[in-house]
DNA sequence: CATGAATGAGAGTTCATTCAT
DNA sequence: GATGAATGAACTCTCATTCAT
């Protein structure tokens, strides 16, 4: 995919224009999607173009850098959580943690969606994040609090249906996603004695052959 | 946007290159997304490429008839089932059909999700499928069958948001959204005292500042 | 050039038809130039785009016909005028019939000047007019109205050459083209000693190794 | 129109190509015409299609840019003859200015005569242009030693009309023009107590309801 | 290291011309 | 004979990526 994208530099500069450079792209991305340019991205880091690729070897790898900020972060959140006292509220909370990164970035959508815009290591944080996801859905689980059949792939999953649920509405209502956080999870907490009538996920297929990202 | 697409043609070989064509954009837009280009769906369809521009003036055009026969589709599936005698279960329905059309088409869901892609005429139809959506979950509302502050904009919106949700299963169990819809449905149908944490959408915001989709 | 154009055709219809294409080019080039697409020609016609193809075998053997047609009508002006009994007049007549009909004609101008897009048809009309020319000259310096060293071929050349200086008032002022018309005759009788600064010209050179017009 | 077309640059090769592309462009509009395209020009230029891009936001701006340049020529040398001593030679100098640079440039004449090619710029520094030729011409007139009714617009559009008269000449005989000029010159400095038959043009009009030029 | 100039593949679109109907 | 559908080369312009400065 990329010849191998540099690891964190180590001169000051560089270690600050990387730091920009991820603002920038995040912020861009998220305001106007993966087909904003690299050009733009720049200009709107205050550095030159060839700066990008210094620091990442294609725009699928600096995608793929902001993914995993995004993801490490839910990560260390889900984890903190599993120490939370409530069980059932800390998934609440990690859920909505979850899809408040997602509405802050409409592109990380986007990528989630197509496989091929991913890369090995954003696919590695999807699946920590989903086992982490896992122990909290456990925890809540053995207490009753959710549904038997439900998983932690099925919260994985739900942050990303539930931001494209409420993306329409977000340019107008930037919070209206609680209502759909909290539509789905009623779902997965109803007291229903009815299994669901799908299996859960065995795996979370994030490989494809697809072809490339190409700008 | 475009000059005007020509209505229908009379002439047996451009009704059948007409046909040819919109099927391969609709295969080849389903399964990779609004980006593809107009000369594979050219090439897709066995025509050169001067022949789509003739029958439909620009790459919106030919996206948007796509789009509007699809959401016709669907629209009729909800009028039809007006009639139906239980209406829970003609809701229900009516979520099944759409969301198997949005699992379908990928295109299908960039259209809806991105006002950018949007024609008029596809906003339009999205305002009709709105209003038929909120027939139906008015009636099941009235039976006591949904919670008394979801709506009509709340269904179709989780239409895609379930599509979304289901996604990356998709590739290897082509069926796994039912269970997400299952999971919406346990969650707006849910008996529950308490109102949503966030109103109900007022509007379904389709107009975008953004510039029209060009290719 | 072009395989070869058709004749004159003897069917009514196919007569009417060269007819209203011939008179809706004509217009359609005068009013835009060249670039106007055959399309645009056909619907202006109100025939098909196939039929402009039948009557003239390319777009240049079109431009060729209406060359072809202007320039028959001035030679049969210029010979006329041979008759008229004031030499000079009669020079100014002629060239006020000639730039008349380039002022109608735009693209004509395009064309002259282009002789990539002349057939061998047009150049020998515009040898054809340059003799009546000649003979309309010769009588009037031969009366010492006109300058010892002008020639029909200076004539010629000047007709395009007013219309070009009147060119962008004609938009706003149709009929300025006689201001400089006047110019030019006072320039060419002028009574002046001095022959003018560079010889007459020797020939018309019209043939060129010019890329053949495409549209 | 166009974005904004970048400065001239710094960099030591990018002036380089710049220069090499203004050269190219120059040539290759002068002996073709507006309608070659952009890939020739830089191929000519010895660059790639895009550089041309990076210089020149579009081939509108590049066809300004070389008009600009030779109109901005011809002010100046306007400008400078109206220090000479004698106002009818200067004004004659600056005619033969004009129309070498015409002669030298067989776009220079399509734009000037299409104001569909027009960018503002143009329009204006042919506005500039007309008032140097007014000062030029007023001068010449107070001596007596051009006709009273005869004014700078009258001149910068013979300069135009000079040119097409020789045109078909300049392959074979490139001074050709020197014969027409004086021809026009006599016309305008004829001692002759008749008025023109059309009055002077009041304005230069430039603007058109036409579509800009697209390529 | 940072820069931005150069590149060229590829996109959408137009249009003269051909040819099946 | 007339039509207009099909074609595909050509055009302008964009942008990820490379590389000289």
């Amino acid at each position: 995919m990329s010849r191998t994208t540099p690891a964190v530099p180590s001169r000051s500069d560089a270690v600050r224009n990387r730091r920009l450079l991820l603002d920038a792209a995040a912020r861009t991305f998220a305001e106007r999607g993966v087909e904003v340019s690299i050009g733009e991205i720049a200009q709107c880091a205050g550095v030159g173009k060839g700066t990008v690729f210094r620091h990442f070897s294609s725009k699928a790898d600096l995608l793929a850098a902001i993914m995993l900020g995004m993801l490490d972060e839910l990560e260390s959140a889900g984890t903190a959580l599993l120490e939370a006292g409530d069980p059932a509220l800390a998934l609440r909370d990690f859920m909505a943690a979850g899809v408040e990164i997602f509405v802050r970035d409409r592109a990380f959508c986007e990528v989630v969606g197509r496989p091929s815009l991913q890369s090995e290591q954003v696919r590695e944080a999807i699946h920590r994040l989903r086992d982490v996801a896992e122990e909290l859905t456990a925890r809540a689980r053995r207490q009753g609090a959710v549904r038997p059949d439900v998983t932690g792939t099925d919260v994985v999953l739900l942050l990303s249906g539930i931001q494209h649920t409420a993306a329409p509405l977000l340019v107008t209502e930037p919070e209206a996603w609680r209502r759909y956080l909290e539509l789905a999870f009623d779902g997965i907490t109803a007291d229903t004695r009815r299994s669901l009538p799908y299996p859960p996920p065995r795996r979370l297929p994030l490989a494809s052959p697809d072809a490339q990202v190409d700008g």
